[in-house]
RNA sequence: GGCCCCGUGGUGUAACGGUCAGCACGACAGGUUUUCAUCCUGUUAGCGCGGGUUCGACUCCCGCCGGGGCUACCA
């Protein structure tokens, strides 16, 4: 099997971002596709940005969205010495070199060799200096991208980068590329932010005698402005679509279809199907904006497709309640009509609570002439045996014909008496599930207010 | 400035160089329905621009325009 290491820079905020998620999926996904593991590391070489409570948060999404991982051969403690011992060896062969250079003078060695040129720097003795790494003046350095084929980078352009700070400690590029190798990871499927420090890493590799992994760069996620996605795009992060009442496969179903498509053109796909069909070199080149609608859509394909039991799990999770018989009940009516957990609740919450009293819509429906039918309703399922849907049809419906009007006329009165709001399951189901006593009582109640 | 990536309807995508450019979401218009949602039917709208190559270009090449990334002793 495979393994694969999924690029982790986690948020000083603890938020897992959707694009972060994207990444991660792909990343699963190919390693299941492949029958290995996703290897999760985490890119702060100096954990100075982000504390463990923020790793914690976000492996937790991780976990939440149930993309299981592994933590690899090596945790990021081990690296160290071995950083240490890379850098070492690069001194040792002339492979890179001390250089006292401050950022200032390498502006300046620019404005004099032409912008095109990356900065050459000069070999010290000084101990107190930064280590750059030599790149060669000519040739070119290829990255043989799984998505995008070979990409041919001029060394010329790029500079004796650093690889360690005056005091030792290594830089992203360089512990990236140590890491990879010593940790053995086949594949990296990571951001299209990365594209330009993949030539970077490849020669640190090349400098130390390591092969190179396979390398798959991602196009970026944009908002619906077409920008880089981010908080001002609303749910940004898995944790707020958690939050919105999305359910983790739909989560995965969507996402997975951001930069990649099936050939046939199915959308909708269980998560064994999706790693069935993906192959990360499908996915596509271009950007793609993350669109709610269309997640909606398809979490309501999932919610609707749900086993009840599961499905009142679920909701019962998510609204921090007892999945007992009565949410077992309720749940049954609604099912049907919810695209999110979110929406689940102000469907049902007249089973639980008392109808809400909301002025507007008592204007709108309580028109006169309700009274007499309200009566007569309660009249029709007084003492009705079985109080279930179809009977309580039986004895309701032939009223709107005997006083002549339309269905809507007598059941939007029963509707907000019951409820108060004008949206709800289907009124004999909603009758039923309050039971007869309840029902009366609240319809009796509104009767009482409107006379 | 330099290097690199990307560009099919509003959105996500599909199309060995040859199809009336397909599918899905959305939007709009109808239909079903006790409300809402679902469901059904129809409509809408696209190959960024300009040159080539070719019998023929969304597809290959070049230029331009637009968007993005990198260019740190950040990751």
């Amino acid at each position: 099997g495979k393994d694969l290491r999924v690029r982790f820079a986690p948020s000083p905020t603890g938020a897992l971002h959707i694009g972060g998620a994207r990444t991660a999926l792909y990343n699963w996904l190919e390693a299941r596709h492949e029958g290995g593991t996703l290897v999760l590391r985490i890119e702060d070489t100096d954990l100075e940005r982000s504390t463990p409570e923020n790793v914690e948060q976000i492996l937790d999404a991780l976990n939440w969205l149930e993309l299981d991982w592994d933590e690899g051969p090596l945790s990021q403690r081990e690296m160290a010495p071995i950083h240490s011992e890379a850098l070492a060896r690069l001194l040792e062969s002339g492979a890179a070199y001390r250089d006292s250079s401050t950022g200032k003078h390498v502006k300046t060695w620019k404005d004099k060799h032409g912008s095109g040129r990356g900065y050459r720097g000069s070999p010290t003795k000084e101990p107190g200096a930064a280590i750059r790494l030599r790149v060669p003046d000519d040739g070119e350095t290829i990255v043989e991208d799984l998505i995008r084929g070979p990409i041919a980078f001029p060394n010329a352009s790029y500079d004796d980068f650093v690889i360690a700070r005056a005091d030792g400690s290594v830089l992203y590029n360089f512990a990236v590329a140590v890491d990879d190798a010593e940790m053995k990871i086949t594949t990296v499927i990571r951001g299209d932010d990365h594209l330009s420090n993949t030539p970077k890493q490849l020669m640190v590799l090349k400098a130390l005698g390591y092969g190179a992994p396979r390398y798959a760069h991602l196009s970026l996620l944009h908002g619906p402005d077409g920008k880089k996605l981010s908080k001002r795009h609303g749910a940004a992060s898995v944790q707020e679509l958690r939050d919105a009442g999305y359910l983790p496969a739909a989560i995965r179903n969507y996402i997975s279809l951001l930069g990649w498509g099936t050939d046939d053109d199915t959308t909708l796909m269980s998560t064994p199907e999706l790693v069935k069909r993906f192959r990360i070199e499908d996915v596509g080149t271009a950007s793609a904006v993350f669109d709610e609608k269309k997640l909606r859509w398809i979490n309501g394909r999932f919610m609707r497709e749900m086993p009840i039991d599961a499905y009142v799990d679920t909701v019962a999770r998510h609204l921090h309640r007892d999945p007992d018989q009565r949410l077992r009940d309720a749940c049954t009516v609604a099912q049907e009509k919810a695209q999110t957990l979110e929406e689940v609740w102000p469907l049902i919450r007249f089973v639980f609570e008392p109808p809400i009293d909301d002025p507007k819509v008592w204007a709108k429906v309580m028109k006169d002439g309700t009274g007499p039918l309200l009566e007569a309703a309660v009249a029709a399922i007084s003492g009705l045996e079985p109080f279930t849907p179809d009977p309580i049809e039986a004895a309701i419906a032939p009223l709107a014909e005997s006083f002549n009007v339309k269905a809507g006329r007598l059941y939007q009165p029963i509707r907000v008496a019951i409820t108060g709001t004008t949206v709800s399951p289907g009124i004999f189901e909603s009758l039923a599930l309050l039971g007869r006593d309840e029902s009366i009582r609240r319809i009796n109640a509104a009767i009482t207010r409107l006379s």
